[in-house]
DNA sequence: CGCCCGATGTGCT
DNA sequence: GCACATCGGGCGT
C-alpha cells in the first residue's frame, strides 16, 4: 500500500484530475476498509473559472480550497448531499479535483447497508453516491488525504492507458458561460471489463 | 430508455 | 430570496 504524498496533489489541477483515475480512495472508520477505485474526475481551477465554487472569491464554504494541497474539501449542496474533492495547487490558488465516481471493491457488505438497495453499477456512479457509499461528510472537510489520521485517503493503484479515459465538459453547469462551459476537464476511466 | 420534477439545507446576493 | 459541481421516483414513449 502506498499512499499518494502531497506532491502528487502539488500540480496542475487538470493533471491531477487525469492522474487520479485508476487510484484507490479509502475510507477507514471502526477498523473497517471502505474503498473504491477511482474512475471519474472533474477539475476546478481557480476564481476566473466561473463553475468553480471560488469564482466569488474566498468565503468560509470554500476556505479548504485555498489551503494547501493533499486535503479534502468537502461540500453540501441540494439540501442532502455532500461531494468530495481533493484540494491541489499552491496555497491561495483555490482549485480542486471532485471525485465523481469509484468501482467499489473493499468493504462491500457495509457499503450495501446503504446502497444495496439499488444496482450494484449504481452503488458509486455519481459523486453524492460515493459519498453516501463511503460515509463521507462534513466532519472530512479539511482533513488531509496524506496520511491515515483522519481516516480518509487515496493510494496508488492501476496506471490508466488514454486509450481507455476520456475528456468531455463538465456536467451539471448549464448556467455557467463559455469558454468554462466547454473546458474538457472531465476524465473518465472507461475500462474494458466494463464494456 | 428519456425527461421532468420534488426533496431539502445552506451560502451568498 | 434564490441558486445550487445532485439524486431518485414517476410517467410517457
Amino acid at each position: 500500500m502506498i499512499l499518494l504524498p502531497r506532491d502528487f496533489y502539488d500540480q496542475e489541477v487538470t493533471l491531477v484530475a487525469r492522474r487520479l483515475l485508476g487510484k484507490r480512495l479509502v475510507r477507514s472508520l471502526d477498523g473497517m476498509r471502505l474503498a473504491g477505485t477511482i474512475v471519474e474526475t472533474e477539475a476546478y481551477r481557480g476564481e476566473e473559472d466561473l463553475a468553480c465554487h471560488a469564482k466569488s472569491g474566498r468565503t468560509p464554504r470554500n476556505a479548504v480550497m485555498y489551503g494547501p494541497a493533499g486535503h479534502a474539501y468537502v461540500y453540501f449542496t441540494y439540501g442532502m448531499h455532500w461531494c468530495l474533492n481533493a484540494v491541489t495547487g499552491a496555497v491561495d490558488y483555490p482549485a480542486a479535483v471532485l471525485i465523481r465516481a469509484i468501482h467499489p471493491c473493499e468493504g462491500l457488505e457495509d457499503i450495501a447497508l446503504r446502497r444495496g438497495r439499488f444496482p450494484r453499477s449504481q452503488w458509486c456512479n455519481g459523486p453524492a453516491k460515493l459519498t453516501q457509499a463511503l460515509r463521507i461528510d462534513g466532519n472530512l472537510n479539511g482533513a488531509s488525504l496524506c496520511d491515515q489520521h483522519d481516516g480518509l485517503w487515496i493510494e496508488e493503484g492501476e496506471e490508466i492507458d488514454n486509450q481507455w479515459v476520456k475528456a468531455t465538459p463538465r456536467v451539471g453547469i448549464d448556467s455557467v458561460p463559455e469558454p468554462w462551459k466547454s473546458k474538457p476537464w472531465r476524465f473518465l476511466a472507461e475500462l474494458p471489463e466494463e464494456q
